[in-house]
RNA sequence: CGGGGUGUAGCGCAGUCCGGUAGCGCACCUGGUUUGGGACCAGGGGGUCGUAGGUUCGAAUCCUGCCACCCCGACCA
């Protein structure tokens, strides 16, 4: 095994894969297509759900639990929803194993088959609407607001780790409410928390837009998105937020009496995210080094390494930095002193790189005796001397400057890989030399979005929210266009 | 499901063409010297060669079936 990952120039696949298993953030289970988050990544995770449980509970929202297994019937009563779920689902046929009796291990019971077969949730709007049927009556009993933190199974051809697993975390927000409009402010408002959430906390930029209806998720009237762009120019939808209308309540008889004393079928939002946004902060900060984490979401904010021969040396930089570490601790800064005698500071330099710890702080003899401290900050890879008596208010500033930094190096990336294509020929150009955003005018039809798919693999990922009008001609059919899409191609 | 590839120690690989009872690097264990950017020396442990058959005096190596995984497509958050 080499010491350093896979550079990115020289295979981004596998630079991204070294990050994850040299991280030891996931790897493949002995389960195809499903992986095995392991406690770093899980770290990762949990730093995320943290965050984002607070800003749903902020809005209102709460939390609840649905059963994994929906009855194979509940999936086939929306049309649109059947159409984009009914495929690449697992399924639950039998409920007992038996001994072989032909000798050697266990096969399933074929006595036990189930009455009706279980779905192994893709995602829970069905079994979720025929909850809320008994659950809503009046308009009193509106809106309902629940989140659920769950895991779905997407029976996927191809995985990659984080990014496209069969099985994955995620949360899914289900709400109903009176009328259209409230329902729509939510979808947007939902839409909004995300946009917060990936830009402040994991320091990605991201366009906020509404999807064309070949990109619409199965059952939905508006989907909303935010799309943020990696490093290799592809666009990956980090989250959606979705205006359902009264497609499930219609499908799932929910309706609701109003102050007129009228039904009125009720209307719904869905919203998602999952643990493919670790995909996407590995894959928006990270560099050849290893992985660079905001400061907000790293597991490890600060870390200390003492150079020492003995355990005099040893001992003299703990009693020195020891008050320093309450100090940051005090101020809700994660801080490790990593004592360990078994590795020397160059690996563990290296190491800690790799981690994306965003500062490491190293102190030896010739530190305690001039009262300094090598400080480096892993996003810029600089390393200088400071005095350690001014560590515990040098050390947050520079946690924050770290998270800026990144989120404007992100932006810039972004920007400057953000092109406008007026001719079709142009467009594949970028497409094939530089990849990125891309926005063109396109006629409006589904026919038309097809075609540029299928010859270029780049698909609409957003019409932006507030998107500027302008008068403009299809870069495919030369009909008119009163705005640009945002096209790439897509992870 | 189509096209391509790979299965040999925890990981990465050589050995396979040309059959003779398995080796290298990293990791691991022990001891010592080291420690300001991925230490060094010495010693040591670990493998029914994916699996089931076949050919042979003898199979990691040749033949056949099966399985798994990876990459590229179609599908997708």
């Amino acid at each position: 095994m080499s010491k350093k990952i896979c550079s990115r120039a020289e295979d981004y696949s596998q630079w991204y894969n070294d990050l994850v298993l040299r991280g030891k953030l996931a790897e493949h289970s002995s389960v195809r297509g499903c992986m095995v988050i392991r406690p770093y990544g899980y770290a990762l995770w949990e730093n995320m759900k943290t965050e984002l449980d607070k800003k749903f509970k902020e809005t209102g929202h709460v939390n609840a639990y649905f059963p994994l297994f929906i009855p194979k019937s509940f999936l086939s009563k929306e049309a649109a929803h059947v159409e984009g779920f009914a495929k690449e689902c697992a399924v639950v046929t039998h409920y007992r194993l038996m001994n072989d009796p032909n000798g050697g291990g266990i096969v399933v019971d074929p006595d036990a088959k189930l009455e009706e077969e279980l779905i192994v949730r893709p995602t829970s709007e069905t079994i979720i609407w025929n909850t809320y049927k008994g659950w809503i009556k009046s308009y009193r009993d509106l809106p309902l607001l629940i989140n659920q933190w769950a895991n779905v199974v997407r029976w996927e051809m191809r995985t990659r780790l984080f990014l496209r697993t069969a099985e994955f975390l995620w949360q899914e927000g289900h709400t109903a409410h009176s009328t259209s409009q409230e329902a729509i402010q939510e979808a947007e408002r939902m839409l909004d928390v995300y946009a917060d959430f990936v830009e402040n906390f994991l320091a990605i930029p991201v366009l906020k837009g509404v999807k064309t209806p070949n990109e619409r998720f199965a059952g939905a009237v508006e989907t909303y998105c935010i799309e943020a762009l990696m490093q290799d120019g592809k666009a990956l939808q980090a989250g959606t937020s979705h205006f359902l209308g009264q497609n499930f309540a219609k499908a799932f008889e929910v309706q609701f009496t109003n102050k007129e004393n009228t039904l009125e079928f009720v209307w719904a939002t869905s919203w998602g995210v999952s643990t493919r946004l670790i995909g996407a902060l590995l894959m928006a900060h990270s560099d050849d080094e290893g992985l660079v984490l905001p400061p907000k979401v790293a597991p490890l904010q600060v870390v200390i390494v003492p150079i020492f021969k003995n355990d005099e040396e040893l001992n003299a930089v703990f009693d020195r930095v020891s008050g320093l570490m309450a100090a940051l601790k005090a101020k809700g800064i994660s801080v490790k002193f990593d004592d360990d005698d078994q590795t020397r500071p160059g690996f563990k330099f290296a190491q800690y790189e790799l981690e994306g710890v965003p500062v490491r702080v190293a102190i030896g003899p010739r530190d305690l005796a001039n009262g300094t401290a090598e400080v480096a900050r892993r996003d810029t890879k600089e390393k200088q001397v400071a005095q350690l008596d001014e560590l515990e208010t040098a050390i947050p500033e520079l946690l924050d400057a770290i998270q800026a930094n990144m989120f404007q190096k992100a932006l810039k990336f972004r920007e400057e890989n953000t092109r406008k294509a007026d001719t079709y020929d142009e467009f594949k150009r970028i497409l094939d030399d530089e990849a990125g955003f891309v926005l063109a005018h396109y006629d409006g039809t589904s026919e038309t979005e097809d075609k540029i798919k299928e010859e270029t693999k780049a698909t609409i990922r957003c019409i932006p929210l507030n998107n500027p009008l302008e008068e403009g001609v299809c870069i495919l059919t030369g009909k008119p266009s009163k705005q640009r899409a945002v096209f790439a191609r897509a992870y």
